[in-house]
DNA sequence: TGTCTAGATATTGTATACATAATTATGAAT
DNA sequence: ATTCATAATTATGTATACAATATCTAGACA
């Protein structure tokens, strides 16, 4: 019996997305159906799905009659995802200036203070973590969740070169003051100097991809 | 024999696509799994994969053990969608102003000519055919094919609601005069101008679909 | 020894069969 | 007559079987 109620590709859908960013499949590496669906205890049939569904995302890149392999994020890929990024996020924050309720802008504010707090500490991981909350508040106020959908995906897809472009000297307390540029224009409901903030952010972010 | 080389649910989602946009599946229908095969006279497994394809464009919406069932627009939709189109197309407007070659600018001038052409033959049809193609051109030129990928898809969604908002009143004329401040700014080479003449192209748009 | 061809093998793509859950229909009880 | 429970039906989800094509291997010929 299925004890949740989603789809068996679904589930299967977000472990192989897993194996992917840990890198257990590599990029480039191509992903075999039938061995794939003998690991997970399945048919190939719902393997298959699984694998459509990583597909639409970007992670995974489909040749026909040659089937399925993880996606290869080259250079020109990372620039032109920061690019479309640095345009949509800033768009979500110039409207998050306007639209958030003072509630979330503390929201906010926590959250940076936890992101200050483990750049203090050090923590990588948490500081990830936090990070990608912080981002994802910021979209989440602006909502708009077709703009959400996509950020998404493209987000997924930057997550498959996986060394931590922080940890890279500095990145991390440069990244926290751009982090505290878009957070003090949100707070002075300044749409434009938080558009810019974090189009200057998602920019550095890319050049510490180096 | 496979007369083309592609697979098949590839050929069955773009007649699906065809019968989403003729509303011969109106918005808000269920898509029978079951029927829908043996009228493309296949099996319900590359019917399956279609219907997945389309809902990976946002085209059909799927309810968990309920089926898949063609998006309807709201609104709302509309709104945000037409704002990311503004971010990204305004983008690549900017981009295009920088990159484009003498040869692009002139292919951009002869869609123009064309599209008054078809303006003053109030051919609706031809209208719409050449407005995507100018539209297109410029992504193209921006070459950014992440970007590229985003807008597509969004831009099939929007077709979903076919009333033409077109030939409502004065919109074609309207058009025809953004369109013109567009490629105006392009041709000096002016990304500010051209970035802002796309985004009010499109924030018209928007309000011509009211 | 290298290359081209033909057969064998393996994998994707498609069809069919089965299982499970949801919807509808039927009937009994209040 | 209405409502609830239960059975029948239908559709989705999954597994298995089959078909077709691409790759790999072996062998013949130059």
């Amino acid at each position: 019996m299925n004890l949740s109620n989603k789809p068996l590709y679904h589930d299967v859908a977000e472990r192989l997305r897993a194996q992917i960013f840990a890198h257990t499949l590599p990029p480039g590496s191509w992903l075999d159906e039938q061995s794939l669906a003998v690991t997970f205890g399945i048919s190939r049939t719902p393997m298959r799905e699984a694998i459509k569904v990583l597909a639409s995302e970007g992670l995974v890149t489909m040749k026909p009659r040659r089937g399925a392999y993880v996606t290869e994020v080259e250079r020109g890929d990372l620039e032109q995802i920061f690019a479309v990024l640095a345009q949509l996020e800033g768009f979500a924050a110039k409207e998050a200036a306007v639209k958030a309720s003072e509630a979330q802008l503390n929201q906010l504010d926590n959250l940076h203070l936890k992101l200050e707090k483990a750049a203090a500490d050090r923590d990588e991981e948490q500081f990830f973590e936090i990070n990608v909350r912080f981002h994802e508040l910021i979209m989440e106020i602006a909502g708009n969740h077709w703009m959400n959908g996509v950020v998404d995906d493209l987000r997924k897809v930057l997550k498959l070169q996986r060394r931590g472009s922080l940890g890279r000297s500095g990145r991390l307390q440069s990244a926290l003051n751009e982090h505290r540029n878009i957070l003090k224009a949100l707070i002075k409901r300044d749409g434009a100097a938080a558009q810019e903030a974090m189009q200057a952010h998602l920019a550095r972010g890319l050049e510490a991809t180096r």
